[in-house]
DNA sequence: AGTGAATATGAATTCAAC
DNA sequence: GTTGAATTCATATTCACT
């Protein structure tokens, strides 16, 4: 369900460093969740997430 | 010079909505700063500049 | 330090299917 | 309306040069 898997990817990015929507595909399989990377690349446009800059100067996923 | 550069950056993404790099290096062609596309790319990271979604529902440059 | 050319990588979209 | 596979497109990085 869509609503769910937004809901673990916005707990995903908030609890680590996620830089690449590939390390979101792996970690949500981990959770069960088997999905590609053009339907994590729609979810992040839906819930307007922003690749932003870490402190470590590395870009990473983020809530605007 | 690279602040002139990335201060017009920034006045050109607040006046306009810029959804891409190659936009905006066109932008700059026109007022006479001719830089490559990966120059913008690390202007972009260096001012921390996000592709957020415009009103529009379009992906466009912003400042956080 | 700053940049361009080329490349590798990442991401958005298309098209079809369900 | 939602998704995957494949493709196109956009962007980050590498390497060389200055």
């Amino acid at each position: 369900m869509k609503l769910e898997r937004q809901k673990l990817i916005k707990k995903i990015i908030t609890d680590d460093e996620i830089s690449t929507q590939e390390m979101l595909q792996k970690r949500l399989k981990i959770h069960g969740l088997n999905v590609t990377q053009a339907t994590i690349s729609r979810d992040i446009k839906e819930m307007s997430l922003v690749k932003t800059l870490g402190i470590n100067g590395q870009y990473k996923y983020g809530i605007p």
